[in-house]
DNA sequence: CGTAAACATTGCATAGACTGCAATTATATG
DNA sequence: CATATAATTGCAGTCTATGCAATGTTTACG
């Protein structure tokens, strides 16, 4: 056999934990969700719990790959406008990872009532801006290291507020993602140069 | 007397704990910092420890006072550029703040040694984001709330940024923070509407 | 096959974070 | 001075999290 039993298996595990947490978080209320009661529900100790999350958080927002960045050579070349090659960079982040869309609305849940989980879930982000800041780096030059990672966290914020948009959207799919990070991008930027009053364009 | 005795004596007591907890910190690690490590310390007890903060990284973090939108009128009828008014108004929080240099150098050092702290810290900055979103909302309007909320977040990463700067260069005064802030955003503004590659202007 | 190495699951013991309660002491106020 | 208000503390108890060692499963390989 594949050497891949074990591995399908803690994967299987893995977001079986993660839905446990989801589930009894939506039901009990962050405050009051125990990793036993975490543990419980998905048929694990909890000395098992904590063989695969680190804590109760990291469980409830599961796990990210961040883009790989020999994959993206076209990032660093591309003549196109960088709001949209960063966009087109998240949304595929989004694909590789095959976001699960239920998944994602119950944690987007578990954030509206429990606003703390929402700084956390940027966190999670962190991978990924740090990729995404290091590709702007070799695509416009290390003498603006700074401004490259505050565009980057900038552009994972607005993935998860597109993610927010799309998770409770069905007429949405992936790509669409894509799409509402470069219009947020785009109004961001066009706020950043703009002098007094009144409405965007 | 004047009822402030009690006042200043927690504050005094407060300001005792987070240098106790910070100095502790970087003394041991943050991983090897124990509340009663701060409390012994601070020369009070464990317990009256988490009478002045709900946790360690609160401690070790402290407290900031967000700008007051009572006070910013003059912001949501400017006719400046929006770049310098973020700026001038986040120059003002530290003002207000009377941010110790001394302090926030210690504070920079912790995360430099943990970067685990540099979410907190920007999370720490979350209600000042929240009062500079709302001030956006109501200079621009209400249509484009994301995206004021996403200009926030920036800007208080863009502060975060310049304080790093201004903790560790005696040269600089609280006045140079609000150009730094407003180089930043200025410089990220430019990338944000740029097309291929080369380095900035 | 069958065996040894690698990995997964679990229980147990333990340290540390944090809370609620009640007693004690200090400060404010009239 | 007497009384309300607030600060400090000890103590008991809950929950998170880790290390360790025992036991059970997979995998790899001769």
């Amino acid at each position: 056999m594949a050497t891949n039993l074990r591995e399908r298996r803690r994967r299987q595990t893995s977001r079986e934990i993660q839905m446990a947490a989801v589930v009894v978080t939506l039901r009990c209320g962050y405050e009051h969700t125990t990793t036993e009661a975490i543990a419980s529900e998905a048929g694990i100790s909890t000395r098992t719990f904590f063989n695969y999350y680190n804590n109760k958080e990291a469980a409830i927002l599961g796990e990210t790959t961040p883009p790989d960045p020999a994959q993206a050579d076209w990032f660093i070349t591309s003549d196109a406008p960088i709001v949209d090659d960063i966009a087109h960079l998240l949304g595929q982040v989004l694909k590789d990872d095959q976001v699960d869309r239920n998944m994602m609305r119950k944690i987007m849940d578990v954030i509206e009532t429990t606003p703390d989980f929402l700084p956390l879930f940027r966190k999670r982000m962190d991978d990924t801006s740090l990729v995404v800041s290091n590709l702007l780096v070799a695509r416009f030059g290390a003498a603006f290291a700074a401004e490259a990672q505050l565009l980057a966290e900038l552009a994972t914020h607005a993935m998860i507020d597109a993610l927010q948009v799309w998770a409770v959207d069905d007429n949405l799919v992936v790509d669409d993602v894509t799409t509402l990070i470069r219009e947020k991008l785009h109004n961001v930027g066009t706020l950043l140069s703009r002098g007094g009053r009144g409405a965007l364009r």
